[in-house]
DNA sequence: TTTAGTGCAAAAGTTTTGCATGGTC
DNA sequence: GACCATGCAAAACTTTTGCACTAAA
């Protein structure tokens, strides 16, 4: 679920990145705010190509990318092949994810940094980042 | 790099599947025991098809699959649209990533768990596993 | 000798790209 | 008006599959 402020951020974020604000996009954000999950681009495609929008998928996989490489989403790839799209916050967060219904919740309260500090001092690594993804079953589900 | 016994116990695996032991499963094993870091199905086929073996890509692509299924190698999708392979131990463990020249370095202390339990029930979620990738620089590359 | 595995080529699937056209700035 | 973005189709890629043939059990 996004807020008024995220997508508004996005807008700028993409005006920051001197790229034009254009209907397509607006859509694909849109949307993309709207989405609880996480999406592929097929599936964002389809949805919007079902409700009558005409864009292309081209368009739809570009607006993706444009979105990940400015850092307005997540890019997740738990199903080997395809990618999937996420709206996310701007904080450091990871997810835990319903293997049943593909649900995503987002645990912002990331207590790792230095656990892994530490063990990667140990192999004389210098931490960049870490990902994390957690599966289990939800409420619902069970 | 894989143990003799490693390689053992993945023998053992495909027979207790009741999977044959062929050559070709034997080469691919050996190969991937043999290299330290993550690779993919392509680049094993290309080696091996390097070095004289006769062997098709689709053969390196059922094998793998077989394997990772099996237990015996993990499956890592860091680069996005492709899938990497790497031969590993049999404890729960992670991994930490050079994103400079690949290198992978197993971190088997993991100490997630308890947190990760605690979080998780305050969603409604009962986990199932989890995926931790580390990025770093390591000390070759900095 | 029965059954599973392999190789090759074709197919399936996702994502990218080239290029003419249309929309933004 | 200059230039970026779009749409469409073709291309590029990774991975899977069908099928005749070979090899393991």
């Amino acid at each position: 679920m996004a807020t008024a402020e995220q997508l508004e951020r996005a807008e700028e974020l993409l005006a920051g990145a001197g790229l034009r604000a254009t209907a397509q996009r607006a859509t694909v954000l849109a949307e993309l705010a709207a989405e609880r999950d996480d999406v592929t681009a097929q599936q964002l495609h389809e949805r919007l190509r079902a409700r009558g929008e005409r864009l292309g998928l081209a368009t739809v996989y570009r607006t993706l990318r444009l979105l990940a490489e400015a850092g307005a989403v997540d890019v997740l790839s738990h199903h080997a092949g395809e990618l999937c799209y996420r709206w996310c916050g701007d904080e450091h967060h990871h997810h835990l994810l319903c293997s049943e219904c593909h649900r995503v919740v987002e645990l912002v309260d990331c207590e790792l940094d230095p656990w892994l500090e530490r063990v990667s001092r140990e192999h004389g690594f210098v931490t960049t980042g870490h990902r994390l993804e957690v599966s289990g079953v939800c409420a619902d589900c069970r």
